[in-house]
DNA sequence: GTCTATATCGGGATAGAC
DNA sequence: GTCTATCCCGATATAGAC
């Protein structure tokens, strides 16, 4: 528990465990996140070993840590962009910015985590129960943007699309995290001419014409909605 | 090379070699490939852990061998398959069938492996230049079944086809490797609603009103595919 | 409660004798 | 081509100083 005598300092113990997390970050973004030892990080921090296990059980931890510090920071960002910017692509666009921007100098990081991205049953997996908390903050600025939105959609189309889109920016992170053109330049193509393709789909989705292919789509996403 | 006086039987280095590999795929599949060491398989083969490595350089090797051996056999199960299947749907889902019958035993094994999944860098990812040869194999397939097709496929998305096909496929068997609902009822629902979709949709790509959202799929696929 | 020092283990990979 | 003996190193457990 904080000291109460300091209610605005970090007490000894928090300096500590944001000193080993900032070592941690830095050397994952260095040097990547299998090639880092626990030993390297708590040289780095200036701690002994036994020291960096004392706050963080695992290099994992040291990663849902990470991840909870990302999120929070990010989240802050993209309410604050999403309020100075207008209409659905844009929106879209901005919370990927910010996304991307943020994560940029631990892309190499990230790219050893992804490793487990596909496992949902792996806690690190963006998709796993214990990173639940993170995606729904994510889910929120998605609904909020297509609240916003002028476009009419479907009903039955309408619960499903948050989902859709956080895993359609997933998909955008992942083909990022292992894009090696310079500057990642592919990944902006994909962006934009994603995005585009996304919108014009939602606009033409209530086209009656393609009721059949709609009943469809819906009938799919509660089949996989089903319990997960 | 092998030995020309006997061109029928292993030789005794074949043996061994394929003594290995079999005793780690039942490993892998009765522990998984984590907890499966090196020890155990060359333990369970009857030789040396120094053999074990004469013959594999590394696990990753193992596992590089049993993808050989599973696209062969299964390739030549779907071609049997495809003959003896007619439409586009049915000769989709026969495919899918030969993998999932043939990975059935295998799931906790592949399971362990699709942490590398998303690593198109990582060799053995689907995705990586290692892999290639086992992806190409299997294009062939999907273009075979589409090239049968009665269906009429806009001449600007054809090309991509097979490619996107691939892809459903292998989303689909993510979803199963994690799939823990009883007898993956689940991804059979997945398997059989996606397929329609599918089909649906490929028969209304050629529609007139969907031009415009045709043009920016075309385009979005073009610029994915530019180089990769 | 916070931290150091040290011991031990598990497992992938290799060297070199035979 | 096969073995034994090691190497190496990340991870973990623990005893005990402060």
């Amino acid at each position: 528990m904080r000291s109460s005598t300091k209610p605005d300092a970090l007490t000894k113990a928090e300096e500590t465990r944001s000193r080993i997390l900032a070592a941690a970050l830095e050397l994952f973004r260095r040097r990547g996140f299998d090639e880092t030892t626990m030993r390297e990080i708590a040289a780095e921090a200036g701690v002994a070993l036994g020291s960096a296990y004392y706050y963080f059980a695992s290099k994992e931890a040291l990663v849902m840590a990470f991840y909870a510090q990302a999120s929070k920071e990010m989240s802050a960002r993209i309410e604050t962009r999403l309020a100075e910017t207008k209409g659905l692509e844009n929106q879209l666009r901005a919370i990927l910015d910010v996304k991307f921007e943020y994560f940029a100098p631990n892309r190499l990081f990230l790219g050893a985590l992804s490793r487990h991205a596909a496992d949902p049953h792996n806690p690190l997996s963006p998709f796993s129960a214990e990173t639940a908390h993170i995606r729904e903050l994510d889910l929120q600025h998605f609904a909020a943007a297509l609240r916003g939105s002028r476009i009419a959609i479907p009903k039955s189309l309408a619960p499903y699309l948050p989902n859709l889109i956080w895993l359609y920016q997933m998909g955008l992170i992942l083909f990022w995290i292992s894009d090696r053109s310079p500057g990642q330049i592919r990944t902006r193509q994909l962006r934009d001419k994603s995005l585009s393709l996304l919108v014009t789909a939602l606009k033409l989705a209530g086209f009656p014409l393609l009721r059949p292919l709609r009943k469809k789509i819906v009938d799919l996403l509660t089949a996989i909605e089903a319990d997960t």
